[in-house]
Order: structure tokens, then sequence, then C-alpha cells
DNA sequence: CTGGGTACC
DNA sequence: GGTACCCAG
């Protein structure tokens, strides 16, 4: 925990990119260790060139708060897992994403990226002990790397929503939302809604 | 889930 | 500083 809060630790991140693309992504990366045995995850930021109209390159990243934090403009995450203790079967998936807002449109492949050209642009050396000629298998050929669509997405958040929610009238809110985004309830998520209704009948009948 | 905030002891 | 309680995408 400690050295997670390190602020070398830590990079300004588009809101809507961190809570929505980036988010998924990661949901993606824990939804990996129900399939693997192990799941290495490596993440940072990057600040790549830019081509303008003229055709030159140009590297730029915004400055922000009084002590000129650098803002990124990529992100780049780095997965490697491995099925079996024994039977070795490697799968490696190197992503760049834009720090930007990325809708659900776009799939995970769009970003996927050589590992070696990651590295280029990182100017580092990823699992430098494990020999990547050794039969190491695409993630995305192996697995699916396919993130939640916005049904699935926007139903897990509001089952996670529910759970938490302290009032009948918030709930009842939550509920309202997820009708007008224009979705219907799963079968679990109107499973917790109805448990978490009997909980704050209970609670607030006087 | 990912984040942001305030009040209070 | 830690907990409880709000909020949004």
């Amino acid at each position: 925990m400690g050295e997670t809060f390190y602020l070398s630790n830590i990079v300004p991140q588009n809101y809507e990119n961190n809570a929505g693309f980036w988010n998924r992504l990661e949901m993606y990366c824990r939804e990996l260790t129900e399939r693997f045995r192990d799941v290495w995850v490596i993440s940072g930021p990057l600040t790549l060139p830019q081509t303008g109209e003229d055709k030159k390159k140009t590297v730029s990243y915004q400055l922000i708060g009084k002590d000129d934090v650098a803002v990124p403009s990529h992100l780049y995450k780095v997965i490697l897992a491995r099925k079996d203790h024994s039977s070795d079967v490697l799968a490696l998936g190197a992503f760049v994403a834009p720090n930007a807002p990325i809708g659900f449109k776009h799939q995970l492949k769009e970003y996927q990226v050589n590992l070696t050209e990651l590295e280029r642009m990182a100017g580092l050396t990823f699992f430098p002990k494990l020999d990547k000629s050794q039969g190491v298998k695409n993630l995305c050929l192996l697995d699916s790397c396919e993130l939640m669509d916005f049904k699935q997405f926007t139903l897990y958040i509001t089952g996670r929503k529910v759970k938490g929610v302290k009032s009948l009238v918030k709930l009842e809110k939550i509920m309202a939302e997820l009708k007008e985004a224009g979705i219907m309830p799963d079968e679990y998520l109107t499973k917790v809604y109805f448990e978490k209704k009997q909980e704050l009948l209970q609670k607030e009948s006087p």
C-alpha cells in the first residue's frame, strides 16, 4: 500500500479514460486470473511524438499543478500470463492507449502493439529474463482480449452501486438511471436489487 | 469498478 | 489520520 501511493507511482490520467476504458482493461486483467494461474501486469506512462500537418514530429505535453506535473500523452500496459506452473504456457500482450476518453466502440485489440515496439517507446525492457523467442503466445489469440461492452459494464457498475446504497430513494434512483440508459436488469442485478430493497425496507420502516 | 469531495472526532 | 457519508462516470 505504501509503495502504491508514492507520487513516483502515480500519473495524471484523463478521468473518463480511467473510469471507463482503463477501468475495463483492469477488469479484464482481474478476469484473466480466473483463466490463468499467474498474471503479471506492468503499466506506465508515455509521452509520444505527434506528427504535425508539415509532417514534422514534435513531443509536447501539458504540465499541471503548481509543481508542473507532466501529463502523459499515452498509457501502456503489458500483460504476461501463465496457464500453469508445470505446463509453462505463456501469453503476452502489450497495449498503448491515448490518455483521453475512449468509447465503447473501440476494441482492446486496436491498441495492441509489439512488445519490442513498446520497449523502444518506453525505453525499458520488460521481463528481461523471459526468452520471448521460446514460444510465447499472443494473449489476444490465446484469450479473447475482449473488454466488457456498454451493457455488461453498466450492469456491473449498477450492481456495485446497489450493493452500497443507503436509502430506498437512492436505490430507486440508481435503477431509474439504468432504465434511462435503456438497459434491463439481468437476473443477478434483479436479485441484488430485491435483496437490498428488503434490507432497506426493514431498516427504514418505523 | 474507477475516481472526486466534506464533516467530524 | 481515520471513519462515515455524500457525489459522478
